[in-house]
DNA sequence: GCGATCAGAT
DNA sequence: CACATCTGATCGC
């Protein structure tokens, strides 16, 4: 058996310690209230949300870790069997309520692992979490960074969720007679609810099981399950499709507002030479005859004048840039900020998958030089330097699920994994384990 | 029959 | 396009 000490998202046996960024399905995967093998931290709020998401979990393995603070852990080193020392420490990673970005100082040097994380340059949250962070590392190099490289490509550029909730707002002003239909997930999203209520005046329709994960966030007043009261519903988004608010509108005029989705990424690759070869608008999502129409601008004029993160694909549904991970230029911010001599993406399973050295790679600290002597090489040849860069500075990397794997990934000329189907199911997560 | 895992859909 | 999640099929016990 892999020897290790520790894992953060990732459920299998072999470590000593567990960490939960957040409690969102995908980073829970091998989770079950059956799970018993060592203590598990989290957030606070991670930690009041679980028995919700696990029923009849044992609650005494949960250890809360509070943001901003080191905390120790005496664990055993893999490499000598001796005693070792462990220091983490938490940042709020501005995702969803709860989650959490995980600082660890070891034996095995300094590493982040950021969770999914939104690094928003006008976010409060966000200014916080820097200053933990520059202060924690001030006299401490950044081995290794672990990042949510969900959006890890200049094709995505979209505005803080800020500038996306006043969109929003926006077409629900301008639809006064239309029920409204907000297409959310189990957790997540709850300050643009917050934001909408506030602003209209509203109370806001959920699920009954929504609700009780609204009152354990402490918001009792602002969310109901009785339809009477409002027009605006936030419904699971896996019900939210073009044929529900087909249904919808032979009872009542509605319109359905979804607060992510990749209309505006095409759009977005448009006039930038192409460089990635937009497949333009008329893939899966328009099987009805919606033709991606761009939002009429009377109805959907934005403050800030961009109409691209504010789309139509059918009469009824508008798709809005409301999104809980970074933008390119905020992973950019990023790891402009921590300067870490390695990084590693934690999210492999995308088709669109480019390794996070392919655009940041100059800025990793010993890996400067290096970059700067491979600029000629051609797209292919470089990307081959990549892998290898890649493997050979990770710490613990045979034991890593992102290791292993990406030895065996093929990439073309764009830097996306090929052999997708094989990567579907791996999922986030990591073990940190020997030197 | 049950939980875990996978495939497919949204 | 891809996030987070659902349903339903299949596997192992």
């Amino acid at each position: 058996m892999e020897s290790g000490m520790i894992s953060v998202d990732k459920w299998s046996s072999g470590s000593q310690v567990y960490f939960l960024t957040h409690l969102h399905a995908d980073h829970t995967v091998g989770l079950s209230s059956k799970w018993s093998r060592a203590p598990l931290f989290c957030s606070r709020v991670t930690a009041k949300l679980f028995p919700s998401k696990f029923p009849g979990f044992d609650l005494s393995l949960l250890r809360v870790v509070e943001i901003g603070r080191w905390h120790s852990l005496p664990l055993v080193s893999p490499t000598s069997g001796s005693a070792t020392t462990v220091s983490v420490m938490a940042i709020d990673a501005n995702h969803c309520p709860g989650s959490l970005m995980y600082l660890f100082r070891g034996e095995f040097g300094c590493m982040l692992y950021t969770g999914d994380f939104r690094w928003e340059k006008s976010s409060n949250t966000v200014e916080v979490g820097r200053t933990i962070l520059l202060d924690a590392l001030k006299n401490e190099k950044l081995d290794i960074l672990y990042l949510d490289n969900t959006y890890c490509n200049p094709r995505y550029s979209f505005p803080s969720r800020e500038v996306a909730a006043k969109q929003i707002v926006d077409i629900i002003t301008a639809h006064p007679k239309h029920d409204i239909i907000i297409g959310i997930d189990s957790l997540g999203k709850e300050d643009l609810l917050l934001y909408i209520s506030r602003t209209l005046n509203i109370k806001i329709w959920v699920w009954p099981e929504r609700l009780q994960i609204m009152h354990l966030l402490g918001f009792h007043d602002i969310f109901t399950t009785k339809t009477s009261l409002t027009r605006v519903r936030a419904v699971p988004r896996y019900s939210f499709s073009i044929e529900t608010l087909e249904g919808l509108n032979t009872l009542c005029p509605t319109i359905g507002i979804m607060p992510s989705g990749l209309p505006w990424a095409v759009k977005a690759v448009k006039g930038n030479g192409n460089v990635f070869g937009s497949s333009c608008s008329t893939s899966g999502l328009n099987k009805s005859n919606g033709n991606m129409d761009f939002a009429n601008g009377s109805k959907t004029h934005e403050p800030n004048g961009d109409l691209r993160s504010v789309e139509r694909y059918c009469e009824y549904i508008y798709t809005i840039a409301y999104s809980d991970h970074s933008c390119f230029a905020e992973i950019h911010e990023f790891i402009e900020l921590l300067r870490p001599i390695s990084m590693k993406g934690i999210v492999s399973s995308s088709p669109s998958y480019i390794d996070p050295h392919y655009f940041f790679g100059h800025l990793c600290g010993t890996k400067q030089a290096f970059w700067r002597l491979h600029q000629k090489l051609d797209n292919e040849e470089r990307l081959e330097k990549v892998d290898t860069i890649e493997i050979k500075s990770t710490i613990g990397g045979t034991s890593s699920v992102a290791g292993r794997k990406r030895k065996r990934d093929q990439y073309d000329f764009l830097g996306r994994v090929s052999r997708v189907s094989l990567l579907r199911r791996l999922g986030h997560g990591v073990r940190i384990a020997d030197i």
